[in-house]
Formats: structure tokens, C-alpha cells, sequence
DNA sequence: AATGAATGAGCGTTCATTCAT
DNA sequence: AATGAATGAACGCTCATTCAT
């Protein structure tokens, strides 16, 4: 019987499973934090059973390694291509920079794995270790690397790069966590972008009149 | 070897027991995070029985909130009596209000409660909700404060002081988060002076050259 | 010895297990009451684990209405149903139901349940709600009915029939807690029997000579 | 301080203690069962702090033990004196009986304990025997004696006058347990009085016409 | 005599993980 | 490949009982 071609219409290709169970454990980690998300919910979630998860995982702490690593790997790349396209003034690079990291970690998606992270880093310190390597290095470096650029230049005064940087993307941490953990302020997209603004502003110029 | 030391089955010291347990919750939240904390090991930390912990906290969360309330909701109070016994200049206020905060998170204890707090806002969502009740608004109000009657006086340029406030605490926020989850840089009190000055320098007269 | 048992680790058995779980709980309710029962015990004399009883039933409280809602409350239906198939007169229907809910209330594990309800009817209010809407009044019911047939064709004489009923099922009781609380006399099926037949007659006519 | 006689107004004396405790207990037990009730209290409901109540009883379960042997100490000589009592016909003697019986029972305070053991004693056989031994066999050898002389008299038709003693009792019993246990009817005096009087006539007369 | 302080032993329930099919 | 069934190990919390004063 069924000796046809089956209709694969209601049939999942082994090949993608496990990403979507990824994906619904990432979506529950971020809603319910990792402790408090059970197996038996990922795999309903992922349309399939508890045990079945297992098939592709061997634990629930390697579905968060699995989640980082993948979300991970894309980085590297990522960064690449935006310090590449930076090739204006530092002004212009730095704007475009901080342009950039904001406009991603306003996105909800883009911001749930630093979210993950940053709650479950004191867990799973390899985790930190390797989400800071491959993307907290990387990241600074080109921004202070701008910044350097600009006092080199002349553009910008002369500072620590490397705690200036904190100045450079600290406003829109604050901005998101207020938002986000505390419902302080809104995190829509356009109360980011009068964030950014603002911060621009001050960055540059200073808040001495 | 233990020989001067009595092992007494009971031993009471009901006055500095609150303490020290809040002490030893705080210790272990932070290294296991929230809900992997036993309560049996919050007791054996502080050298009582699990039972006894009952016997000062109702609860695993009134632990939560006693260490939030007892190390961290006085600070603000204590901030705002020091800015308005100077009677300064509004950058002098800033300045100072600023400093306070930055010397008060660079102690690891009190760094570490709003970490957690971060950490499990999520999942507790009234104890988020009174550490921004308790904490954060009272912060921010403040700041701002400082903010609107400088741009009144005209020490500051004009800008939007409920924006402005996340471009006075991001750079605090992102060393503290830099350091404690990524280890990128030290949380010492020292690193966190030379943020300070970075940070307020920045802040006052801008980047651009 | 034990050779020819394998003592597998897991044993699915899924259909059966509610029954047994069902019968496990009420020896042990018996015996220990609902309070001194620990899952653990029940599990065990299930030949199961605490968590497998779980699987079954989601609570102690559920295991207790699972009990009565299997083995009692078909009773009242069942007597409903011998009676009316009956179509004697009330004096035979009067013996009928009598008879079923006698035989009934003989069987130990049947006896055993009612005994159980009125010792924990006090800390279970709806658990008492229960028995009393199921059971109860649809009993008390289908005697006064029976009654107050047999009054109104002038078989019976004319009394209050709400309070004759508990001249109907008093004796059966007493001689069930009789029994069972003190051990006085014995809760056998025969012993049952001579119950009945004495309290008919004398149910019907009366001690006076 | 305080040389001349302490006024004694807010003193209790340690005399009085033990059968405070018991009262509070036996409130409690009633009230929550015995499993349920806390020391603390009925150290509370005494007046008294939990570890004082275990200089008065070694255990929870010793205050049990304590509230049945105080309370079964003065039925032998109640049950002498109700038997001196019973000097009419057998009819006069029964209907006097079963009127003490019933009227005793219909006080709460009376029922009481009967309504505690019925509860405990799976768990505390020796007391269920204890009770059995000094108060239902009194009891029942009373009732059945007068069953017995009134046979020998020809007052009463001949029948197992064991048996019997269970026709004479069961109704009240069940009149009581239906008020308390399930609320059906309710469980006042009057309404004992009207049950009396319906279950005398139907034992003596009998139901059919 | 009285009690505040302390604790050991549990208990109901949950859940990541593992079997057996 | 997939899963229903099963369980061991916890965990938060409670309480009868015991110390130390």
C-alpha cells in the first residue's frame, strides 16, 4: 500500500528538523528562560514528541549550544562585510556602525540570543566565552578600531579607544534593557531611531552647552 | 584536627542570621542563577539547616527581594541626599551623582544584584517590576532632573532628558555587562574609575575633536 | 530464587495501570488514611514508580475521586435499574434495593469506600460534594421513592419518608461501622446476609410483639 | 519587685494546663483531622507556645491518646447509672435509651470524640479497642439485655437481639452522619427529636400496614 | 516552667532522561 | 525514525520534635 510516491505534503524532511527544533527551543528559552522550559514543550512545539528530541540532541543544555553555535556561525561573515563597507570618514563609519548594531538588536529575533546569553552566561561559561570570541571581539575591535582611525585622523578627539567604545554602544544597551526587562520606554523600532539620534548627538558634540 | 571548635547541634544567633543568609543567597543566585539555587544549599552556605532559612524568609523569592531592598533600593536616596547637600553646579551634580553610582556598582555585591535582577526579570515579573519601581525610576528621575534644570540654566544643550539619561547610564551599564558576563576587561573599582572619566568626558564635551 | 522472573526495568502495561494504581491507593488510604498515604507507597504497591502514578492521575485529590467515581457511584444506577426491571410490589422493591445495596456494601473493597469518605470528608469538602451528589442523594432518593409509592397503594403505612429512609439504610451503616471501626461482629458477606434478613423484618414488622 | 502575693488574675495554673491542651486538641482534630493540625496550634489555641505544649505531652499522638482516656473515663459510671435507670417495661426501657442515645449524640460536644475515632482509628487501633472496650460494648450489652428481657417477656417479638441492637441504633447514627458528613437535613435537636419519634414507631410498629 | 530557635525527615510534584516497541 | 511509557533525582516547603536559655 502506499506504494507511490508519497505526497510530502505533511511530511517533514529529517534534514530540517533540526533546526526547527532549535528554533522552538530558542523561541521558549527566551519566553520562559532555559530552567523553566521543558523538553516536552520544545518538541510540541517542533511538532514533535519529547523523546524524539533526543534523536537530534543528547541533553537539553546541548539544544542551547546548538542554538549559540548556530546563531554564531554567520558572525564572523557578517562583520566582515560591514567593516568592508565602512569606507567613508570615521564620523561617517562610526555613524554607519552604530547604525547597524542598533537597527539588529532592535529586531527581536536578532536580539534573543544576546538576550540567552546574557541570563545564562554564568551557567555555561564556555558559552559566554565562545559568544564573546566570536562576536563581542570581533565587534569591538571594529568599532574601537574606527574610533582609533578617527584620533589618528584628527576627527575625533583623544581617548582610551577601548573604553570609549562603551560609550558608543552603552546608550543603546540601556536603551533596549530599559525597554525590554523593565518596560521603561518603548523598544519600537522608531523609539530606537530617536535613541540614535540623540546618542549621535551627544557622542559627537557633548552635552555641555 | 577540629579540635577547638565545638560542633553545637544548635547553635542561635538569631540576630545576625538574616544577613548572612541573605548574604549567601546572593553568593549563590549569582553563580547558579535563580531557579538552580537549592534552598538547602543557601542554608548549608550560611551554616544553618534548610528549615531555618524558613524561619527568616517565607520564601525563595522574599530572599530575592530582601537582598534587592536591603543592598540596592537605598542607593538612589542615598545619591539624591548627596547631590542636593552639594548645591553645585548642575555638571558638578551630574558629575557627582554619576561617581556615586559608579562606585557604588563597582562593588562586586552590589554589581552582582542588578546582573541577577536582569537575569530573572523575565520569570518574576513583580520583582521586576519593584526593582523598577524601587531602583530605576528613582534613578532615572533623578538624572533627568539634573538634566532638565541644566538645560534650564543652560550648562547643557538642548536635548530630550529622557533620551539623554540612557546616553548618562549606557556607558556604566555596558562596562558592568562587558565585564561580569563576557569578562571583556575587569570589574575592578579601578577600571571602573577609568571609565568614569572617560565616560563623563565624553559626555560633557563630545567626541569631535 | 526469582529465576524465572526477569526484572525488567520498564514494564509497559499502560491499560492495566489505572486499575491497580486505583486499588493500590485505596489499601493504603485505608489503612494509613488519605493524609498518611505518600504517593511513594501507592506507586510501589502498584509495582510502579511515584511518577509513573503521575502519569495516570495528576494528583493525590484525583486519585480519591477516581476511586469513588469507579466503584460507588455505578451503584445507586445499578439498584435504579434492578428495581425498575423489577416491577414488584413495594414491599419487593423495598427488599430488592435493600438486598443490592447490602450485597454491595458486603464486598470489602466496596465497604471500604464510604469509610474512607467519611473520614476525610471533613478536609475535602468537594470530595464530600461528590460522594453526596453521586452517590447520596440519588440513593436516598430511590428509596424515599419507593417509600412513597408504597405509602400512597397502602402497602407501607403513612410516615415521613425522608426520615424513614434512615430507619432503611441506618442498620446496614451501624453494622458497617460496627464492623469495620470497632471490630464488632464481622464485616463478612455472611454476616451481612443475617444483618439484612433481621432488619427487614423487623424494617417491615416491627419489634413489638 | 513585686514581693506580696502576684495577682493571680492573668496566671494560669500549671493544674489547669494539661486539660486546656486536650480541649484546644481536641477542637483542632475535630476541626482539621488529626493529621492536619499543627502543634503550633494548639499550643496557640491553648495559649501557650508549641514547646510547651511537650511539657504537658510527650507527642501529638500522646494528646490523642489523652483526649480519648480522659474522655472514657466517666462513661462506666454513666452507663451504671442509665442502666439503674431504665425500671419501666422493656418498651419504657428501650424508648428511654435509645432517647439518652440519641440526645447525647445530638450535642456536638458529646459526639465529638465518637466522630474522632471514627476518623483515626485505622491509625490507632489500640485506641479504637480502648473505645470499643469501655463504651460501645457497655453500650450495646445494655441495649441488647433490654432487647433480651423484653423477648423473655413477650413484649418483643423473638429475633438475634445482637442484631437487632443495630436496627435500634442505626438510624440515629445515620440521621447524625447524614447532618455532619454530608449535610443532609440538618443536625438540630429538633430535628433529632422528629427522627426519634419516626424511627421508635417504625421499630416498634413496623413499615407495612 | 516556658519558649524562641533550630533541624531532620518527609511529602507532593516536576522533569530530563531512558527503555522498549 | 519515532514515540508512549517509565523513572530517578530533585526541589520547595512543612512540621513534629529537640536544644539552649
Amino acid at each position: 500500500m502506499n506504494a507511490g510516491r508519497p505526497q510530502k505534503k505533511f511530511e517533514r524532511r529529517a534534514d530540517a528538523r533540526p533546526d526547527e527544533v532549535l528554533a522552538a527551543a530558542l523561541d521558549l528559552f527566551l519566553r520562559d528562560g532555559f530552567e523553566a522550559t521543558r523538553m516536552e514543550d520544545i518538541g510540541k512545539a517542533a511538532g514533535i514528541s519529547k523523546a524524539t528530541v533526543y534523536l537530534y540532541f543528547p541533553s537539553k543544555q546541548a539544544l542551547l549550544e546548538g542554538i549559540v553555535r548556530r546563531s554564531i556561525a554567520p558572525i564572523p561573515d557578517e562583520v566582515g562585510k560591514a567593516v568592508a563597507k565602512l569606507q567613508g570618514s570615521p564620523k561617517q563609519a562610526l555613524r554607519m556602525a552604530l547604525s547597524i548594531f542598533a537597527k539588529r538588536l532592535s529586531e527581536p529575533q536578532n536580539a534573543a540570543i544576546p538576550m540567552l546569553i546574557l541570563r545564562e552566561a554564568g551557567r555555561f561559561p564556555e558559552m559566554a566565552a565562545m559568544y564573546r570570541h566570536e562576536v563581542m571581539d570581533k565587534g569591538l575591535a571594529m568599532l574601537s578600531g574606527i574610533l582609533r582611525k578617527g584620533m589618528t585622523s584628527g576627527d575625533f578627539r583623544a581617548t582610551d579607544p577601548d573604553l570609549a567604545v562603551r560609550s558608543v554602544i552603552g546608550p543603546v544597551l540601556a536603551h533596549l534593557l530599559m525597554a525590554r526587562v523593565f518596560d521603561i520606554g518603548d523598544g519600537s523600532s522608531e523609539s530606537m531611531q530617536a535613541l540614535f539620534a540623540n546618542h549621535i548627538d551627544l557622542l559627537l558634540n557633548g552635552l555641555e552647552a
